[in-house]
DNA sequence: CTGATCTACAACCATTTGGTTGTAGAATAC
DNA sequence: GTATTCTACAACCAAATGGTTGTAGATCAG
């Protein structure tokens, strides 16, 4: 897991429009322009959100007809929720070892 | 949850140096120059890098003598996990959907 | 008191980001 | 065939980001 990778990962999160998408077309399955009509801006601004979570593997595209189809990629999720498992048991650790210290003490 | 505390929460994970800073401080307490003795930057890059983190309640400051320790809060990391269980939630809802209509048809 | 250290904050700069419009290429509809 | 729809991508713009230097206020050491 890149420390490049993160970046892209926690930046593509980092919007609330995008989130949104991450959502949905983990519900559901929704072309580019689908995703469009939802929110007040362009196409193309949309389709960059969409480009951003692709290069953060929180979605992928596949062409269908003249569509493309976007659909939720769990590998992204997958390595966010790693990192932050992480943090959680340094934290536990630290815990436990102030737990410890006291004992002691 | 707010969106404003996921976009702080997110964009302050999406860069290397605050990762490593949410780490160190979980496991000990430094002062903010402390920090800054650590990477090539900057005192006021790093103050910036730490001011980011403690607006997504990543981090925690606490004065001491003329010192200012940094030590990690617990709350913000809570919060992003929470929000990406709930993805990991919605998923497994869905495969559990696809499951039922596989085991139908 | 004087000097050193730690912090806060402003001003500035280059790059990235999130949006726009416009143009052009594929695939479908008629 | 022509017209429409969906997409890709470039160029542009304002605002935010990540860095810098410089200045100034507290606190500690001698």
């Amino acid at each position: 897991m890149s420390e490049a990778e993160l970046d892209r990962l926690f930046q593509a999160l980092a919007d609330p429009t995008r989130r949104d998408i991450v959502r949905r077309v983990t519900v559901g399955e929704y072309s580019v322009s689908g995703l469009a009509a939802l929110y007040a801006m362009s196409f193309a601004a949309v389709q960059k959100h969409v480009a951003v979570l692709e290069r953060a593997s929180l979605v992928a595209k596949q062409k269908r007809g003249r569509e493309q189809m976007v659909r939720g990629n769990h590998e992204g999720l997958q390595k966010a929720r790693r990192l932050l498992d992480e943090y959680e048991a340094i934290w536990r650790q630290r815990a436990e070892r102030i737990a410890d210290i006291l004992a002691e003490g």
